[in-house]
DNA sequence: AACAAGAAGGTCAAAGATAGTCAAAGATTA
DNA sequence: TAATCTTTGACTATCTTTGACCTTCTTGTT
């Protein structure tokens, strides 16, 4: 089997076991799999992924952590639905529709939409060379969705 | 646990216990718990700062105290606070611990820390060039606070 | 008052402990 | 064989711990 899918799966084991979130070392996990600590960075963003249901937190320096939340989407399947169709891009108009469209739908509240309308505005990427400009709406706004579902 | 963070708490506790006010005597502090005393110090730079709240004062010399008091803000002062705070740049840190603050405050929901937080987490920020991340960040976190303020 | 000694707390930089990034090389798949 | 996925390691960034040295305050002595 693939180095990567024992890293996976030790961190799925760890999760299913504390019923949601696995905390690791990293260079802990990595002698003890057998792999170069960078490896696990690489099994984290290749397959722990917020469209895939999980959210990444971590802290360096002496006593640092990884920790890896499971989302529980049963009253989210909506919101899980639509962060599997933001994809890699989103323009400012199409993130307008998308947060009218789960506002509407009672998914989220008036003060979500408000904060996620103000972060994903055209005003605050003037900085941003355009081709990364909708790139990081997109990031931005599927993190929003999915620590929403914490 | 870290060893930081045992200081932390025993402060915090402290806090608590005196409903706002924790003075303690460094080298006293530092050899109850195990520390040098300059760990003292780096726990209070590091996790009492003017962001989260927290006001500290000392005095050398003989019966010497180090004096970490605990802000009440109103609301309006509060806002004040952060927007005289944010200049324009922000660090991910430092987004981390306004956001703590506001929501310990009162001043916002839990839903709108999370989100907050979710926007302004570094994670989202990684194919943005370094020098302009930061400049992002204090943007976004100011389109947001104004549009909940409206 | 002047001074010296002692008793705090403050600063800073180095070392240690983690985690993150990126690009090159290797492996697999379409 | 071209594209994509995996593996590796050198380099970077961040957070913590420690210790040597500095400054300020109080108190006792002359």
């Amino acid at each position: 089997m693939k180095l990567s899918d024992v890293i996976s799966e030790f961190i799925q084991q760890l999760i299913t076991e504390t019923s949601g979130i696995a905390e690791i070392q990293r260079n802990e996990l990595a002698s003890k799999l057998g792999c170069v600590p960078s490896q696990i960075n690489y099994v984290i963003t290749s397959r722990f992924t917020p469209e895939q249901g999980y959210i990444v937190e971590s802290r360096r320096g002496g006593g640092g952590y990884i920790r890896i939340t499971k989302i529980k989407y049963d009253h989210s399947q909506m919101l899980m639905h639509i962060i599997n169709n933001i994809g890699t891009v989103l323009d400012s108009e199409s993130a307008r529709l998308f947060i009218a469209n789960i506002k509407n739908n009672g998914l989220i509240s008036n003060e979500a939409s408000i904060l996620m309308s103000a972060a994903l505005s055209d005003t605050v990427y003037r900085d941003i060379p355009q081709e990364l400009r909708d790139r990081l709406r997109a990031s931005i706004f599927k993190q929003m969705l999915i620590n929403l579902m914490k």
